[in-house]
DNA sequence: CCCAAAGTTTAGCCTAGGCTAAACTTGCTT
DNA sequence: AAGCAAGTTTAGCCTAGGCTAAACTTTGGG
């Protein structure tokens, strides 16, 4: 953070559409954001976020996420208890969800208007995030409709900063004839998504398990009128909802 | 070093096609982006580039602006002559008008698809230049069916490297009845942006200048059928071409 | 024609965010 | 209960890109 000349840039709030941030919050870099957004996704996922998970999220060094940890502490937005572990504050967790949310937002808008394919639109929006003014996330937000859920099925963080983010079954924990809706996939992984386009299994889509071979061996689904084989792995890597049953009275 | 402003510049057209390895891009910084940038501008505006210029372009102390200029002569971008300027080479020129593409398309992008105002757009695209993939920008170009100029009238150089900067005389220039039609406008000032919105002076509307007070004075202009005067400093900065009369034969 | 002002570069410093190697904790397994 | 492996932190270093202050060029006026 270069500190300059007196530059006087001051944007006096009056003006303009109704962007006025009376707190003159010190706009975070792209590592800071990708810190907090990936101990917050830690946390949801695993409960607790610790350096070395901080530091594979990241592909930094550990000693790398020591430093930068030790300077988000620092600023407010975790607590650090040496060789414990992390844990976001309320405005690391506000940092998170912007983030998240801008994220989210922008692969819902490249996929919907700009046909963007879904299993490159993680590695765009990863970097548009940090770039992004919130006056532009909103603009997309409203022109989509505020969406509630990304392509991959992830829950959008309203600009409030908060999220549905219930626990899910995956397409590994269904019993043998159960049927299911898909409804999410991690963004992180292009030819999974890839794969999973091609075999038609997209969220909203409705799956059922037909047979499980045993020994953590592969599973058949039927996927419309299809059937199909598909191994332990990335079945454990689907999320579903059970399908409400219509309610016989 | 004295070389006149460059009108239109094509890229060399790589005539050994498949000979040239496919050297890996290694990917700009922002700063460096931001740095060729300015140098075309400066080169295309006053035709040369000196230190100073550049750091007043980039609000950065002269210090800095050596400091880097002298980096991206290392890497090629540019040739230096100390205390004397800079001039970009093949390869920095090539980048600066990729920069510059990415830039004015997303200008275009934000302010036809998005409804973005065309005050504010300037400093949103300045962030997303550096994050936008290539293939993102050439999405948005083909969906706004590959346009020639941005929302201020500035030629958008095509993907290829070319771009037709040819010099425009400025409203300040007109004979008092002449009429013009109004093309282009810098899109750095906000405040100018609006006023011009205001007073419904944007590309492609006709202007006629009818009378100017002399040392310097004001300038009386119709715009569609209204009147109305303008400093002579707005008049020096909105640029015009001359109307195409029917040619009676 | 010289010298001072204006402009440019160098020298030395700073911060963010990386890295490796070494030191230190923690906890698991004998 | 001890010791070792795994995990974490510290120490020391690096690069990019800023800054100021000081030294050096260039140039325009007297």
């Amino acid at each position: 953070m270069p500190r300059g000349k007196p530059e006087s840039q001051a944007v006096p709030a009056s003006a303009s559409a109704g962007v006025s941030a009376p707190s003159p919050q010190p706009a975070l870099t792209a590592p800071v954001e990708d810190y907090l957004k990936a101990i917050y996704e830690l946390e949801t996922r695993l409960g607790t976020a610790v350096t070395s998970d901080v530091a594979d999220a990241l592909d930094v060094a550990p000693a790398s996420a020591t430093g930068m940890i030790r300077r988000l502490a620092a600023q407010g937005y975790l607590d650090h208890v040496p060789y414990r572990g992390v844990q976001l504050t309320d405005a690391g967790r506000r940092a998170a969800l912007r983030t998240i949310r801008r994220h989210r937002i922008l692969e819902s808008y490249l996929t919907s208007v700009l046909g963007y394919p879904w299993d490159l639109v993680h590695d765009e929006a990863e970097r548009l995030e940090h770039a992004a003014s919130d006056a532009l996330i909103e603009r997309m937000a409203v022109a989509l409709g505020n969406p509630t859920q990304d392509p991959h099925g992830a829950p959008i963080p309203t600009a409030e900063g908060t999220v549905d983010e219930r626990p899910r079954r995956t397409i590994a924990d269904l019993a043998v004839g159960e049927r299911a809706r898909m409804v999410r996939v991690s963004d992180r992984d292009g030819s999974l998504l890839r794969y999973l386009a091609e075999i038609a299994l997209q969220p909203g889509v409705e799956v059922q398990l037909i047979t499980r071979a045993p020994f953590d061996g592969p599973l058949t689904l039927r996927i419309g009128s299809n059937e199909l084989m598909v191994g332990p792995s990335l079945a454990g890597q689907v999320l579903v909802d059970t399908i409400e049953t219509p309610d016989p009275p």
